[in-house]
DNA sequence: TGGCTTACG
DNA sequence: CGTAG
DNA sequence: GCCA
């Protein structure tokens, strides 16, 4: 028997280890030689135990090819002087490596099955799911108080920088939300048994129904840093840890001295001319000063109504420039709220298929067309998802994002409030993915690339594709999306998972 | 005890 | 680090 | 902070 091809993932041995272990191997020549090429490898010794970390070196389907092994099979088997059974070494919970000859190609015992192919059973969406995306949950829910006051907690776990806790309780408020009934002191049993409520997490919502409010909750929101990191985050661009920064660091407490910090010489600008005596041909990046200035109008919330003639707007723009685009809005006003904080378009042409620059090049038109109209102000980002250098998997498909400040025209809104615009424009087979992928809410989002990560599936909105081949989905209508992923079907509506 | 969505700028 | 859903 |  020709010796075993061993190749050792270092990551996670300390360096000492790593110098024995090769060392091991020039040891043994007629029992194992080293492979430096992780894909043609027989055996691989590893001190890494979980299979997502495993993921990152290579796909869980190659793995099931090779034995993968901890470092005590190849000391034993150096010691021994013989290949010892790999299924006693195994280093990877549900990856039972088969004893093989190391010509043997065939595939280890996979436990589970890596990924079944689209899914004949839908996983059924209940309230009492782990995942958000299988928890129907409409806009409007019985604890809305408790959840807003769970709330409070997470936001200052976040504005702290502790962004683990603040998940929990986030996740634990989008289980409370989707709960159909008003949680009282006779439904604490079967609260208890719901994902996510601990300990601690039960004993808020247990002082909540006792008393009316959470101490902790009052706390905060009765702290000064609280309301002024709060407060600042507001501000676009303006995150936690710069809000940190601006309150301990440089001691503002108040919009005005935020003001008086940004502006240091210059004004800020305001794009606000409407003349044809505009000199720039494209739109000024909104920068912090820009937001402040604007910071009242982005905050209004913005009724149906005017959605809808946003969207009116950029269709008849866009008409000029391509006929025949679908333009969806998706965000929150897909999933039924009466007022958005911004407006999200998706934008498709079936011309678009399989042509990323064509997708590129309709996205930029777009946006300079709107600038030139006076309509779209400021830009915050324009930028392609595929990234130049080197796609890891080679993909065709492509979508392209451009964020920007947007003012509805004179004749259709007097006051010109400025608003926040985003266009997603997508080659027509991720249509669908990115209808998703931009519906929102934010925490179903979430918990969609969980579901999927957990069964060897990638989302994002350009597209499923299978992890270990790389193989692209390109689902045909948004059920379609859902069943791929072995998901039953949830309408937008009940995808309101954030507090 | 590691993991907690993912990608871009 | 901030932003997008 | 909760889960696997």
């Amino acid at each position: 028997m020709p010796p075993a091809k061993v190749h050792i993932i270092q990551i996670k041995l300390a360096p000492g280890r790593i110098a024995e272990l090769y060392a091991l191997v020039s040891e043994n020549p007629q029992l194992m030689t080293l492979c430096p090429e992780l894909d043609q490898a027989q055996v691989v010794v590893t001190g890494i135990h979980m299979r997502q970390r495993l993921e990152r070196h290579l796909d869980w389907e190659t793995a099931g090819t090779k034995a993968i092994v901890t470092p005590e099979w190849l000391r034993e088997s150096a010691k021994q002087g013989i290949l010892l059974p790999y299924a006693d070494y195994a280093a990877i919970r549900g990856l039972i490596p088969r004893q093989l000859d190391p010509r043997d190609a065939s595939p280890s015992i996979l436990t589970p099955p890596s990924s079944p192919e689209p899914q004949e059973t839908l996983e059924q969406p209940h309230y009492s799911s782990r995942y958000a995306c299988l928890r129907p949950c409409p806009l409007e829910s019985p604890n809305q108080e408790l959840a807003r006051q769970l709330a409070v907690i997470r936001q200052d776990r976040e504005l702290d920088g502790n962004a683990t806790s603040a998940l929990v309780y986030e996740r634990a408020t989008s289980v409370i939300i989707a709960y159909p009934h008003k949680i009282t002191a006779a439904r604490m049993n079967e609260l208890a048994k719901l994902p996510f409520m601990g300990e601690k997490m039960l004993a808020k919502v247990e002082e909540y129904i006792e008393s009316g409010t959470i101490t902790e909750s009052q706390k905060i929101a009765a702290s000064g840093r609280f309301r002024a990191l709060s407060a600042f985050t507001t501000i676009y661009g303006i995150g936690p840890s710069t809000a940190r920064k601006l309150f301990d660091v440089f001691g503002l407490r108040t919009f005005d001295e935020l003001v008086a910090h940004f502006s240091t010489n210059e004004l800020p600008y305001l794009n606000d001319d409407r003349s044809e005596s505009r000199i720039q041909t494209r739109a000024p990046t909104l920068k912090i000063q820009a937001a402040l200035a604007l910071r009242e109008e982005l905050n209004e919330r913005i009724p149906r109504t005017e959605v809808e003639a946003m969207h009116s707007v950029v269709m008849a723009e866009l008409e000029q420039i391509k006929g025949g685009c679908t333009g969806t809005i998706v965000g929150g006003y897909r999933r039924g709220k009466a007022y958005s904080n911004d407006v999200d378009i998706v934008i498709t042409h079936p011309s678009l298929a399989n042509e990323p620059s064509l997708v590129s090049d309709l996205c930029e038109k777009l946006v300079n067309q709107l600038f030139q109209r006076g309509l779209i102000t400021h830009l915050m980002h324009l930028g392609s998802f595929l990234q130049p250098g080197a796609p890891r998997h080679p993909s065709l498909s492509t979508i392209e994002k451009a964020l920007t400040v947007f003012r509805l025209p004179p004749q259709l809104d007097p006051r010109g409030v400025h608003r926040r615009l985003d266009l997603i424009v997508v080659a027509p087979e991720t249509y669908w993915t990115a209808i998703v992928g931009w519906t929102g809410s934010k925490m179903f989002e979430r918990d969609l690339r969980l579901w999927a990560k957990e069964r060897g599936l990638n989302f994002d909105s350009s597209g499923i594709t299978r992890r270990s081949n790389g193989k692209q989905y390109f689902p045909q209508t948004e059920e379609e999306v859902f069943s791929t992923m072995g998901l039953g079907y949830l309408d937008p509506t009940l995808r309101n998972a954030d507090a």
